[in-house]
DNA sequence: TCCTTAGTAATAATCATTCTCGTTTAGATC
DNA sequence: GATCTAAACGAGAATGATTATTACTAAGGA
């Protein structure tokens, strides 16, 4: 469900908030960009067409697509927060070494289910599975062994 | 697997690395303690017994611990970091809202497997299932809808 | 067009973490 | 026990990401 620009200013309008051109250019970023990017990289990418604009902002336009389920945080760790285009319900698979983050699309995944004793102590509303390893690029660079 | 201070001073030692006052204290606290701390935490509890002693070490001591594969970071969203004394291996679930983190033994969650296509792009090390969702304090102080 | 209010930009503040560096100390050696 | 040296410590500064403050601007309804 790709959103389109048309589709994104009725979100705006409809939850009440206002539709700028700056909110406009990060949603278009992030269309044309995809991947999880950080705040700074899309800042950086936005200054390209808006030079005046601040970071703030896009913080706070970040945090407007948050509530409005536009996109999602995707942050491990103390690296700075990542974002992703909200689509299919999907897992990550992260490598350790640069950080890089592959969706992972298995229904399988989705099916993982809590045990019981999670059930009688929380309330679930969803759950994530993360693999963790070396993507093809650091495998390549890596010592054998040390 | 439960370490002893008489045992964490002879990792210490074997690794290299000194046994000093500020060291057995942090690992008493981890032990007292328990649960998933802060750096933070961990500190104004052990400046209990020691005023003198500076943030700083604690934080190189946690550096240190993690390098001995004594704890584990355990890092969501950008919290600050948490620690987990190694046991047995296990999953969480988090509370959304307060952020306690809940232990999850389960056998069949190390049996997910990642799919073919991640596989073929990834050395895959290891991986992780997190259950999100509210736990009972939060479920009673929480609004019924908004 | 006017008006209200949300959004923006600039800047300061905050928070967790890391770095720098001078001082102290564990523990090996004598 | 005295001496020595690398490791560890403490204090405070520096960094980097994020959040708060505030005055100005502009979106969009009346």
């Amino acid at each position: 469900m790709k959103l389109s620009v048309k589709t994104i200013t009725e979100r705006f309008r409809g939850s009440g908030r206002k539709v700028t051109p700056q909110r406009v250019a990060v949603f278009e970023v992030l269309c044309e960009r995809g991947g999880h990017p950080t705040v700074d990289q899309i800042y950086q990418e936005v200054r390209k067409r808006f030079p005046m604009m601040s970071l703030n902002t896009v913080y706070q336009i970040m945090e407007a697509l948050v509530e409005m389920k536009i996109v999602s945080p995707v942050s491990h760790g103390q690296e700075a927060a990542r974002y992703e285009t909200d689509s299919a319900p999907h897992h990550h698979a992260i490598c350790v070494l640069c950080k890089r983050i592959v969706d992972v699309f298995d229904p399988a995944l989705g099916r993982v289910r809590p045990p019981q004793a999670v059930k009688d102590r929380f309330q679930v509303v969803g759950h994530r599975v993360e693999f963790f390893g070396y993507c093809a690029d650091c495998q390549a660079s890596r010592q054998p062994a040390h």
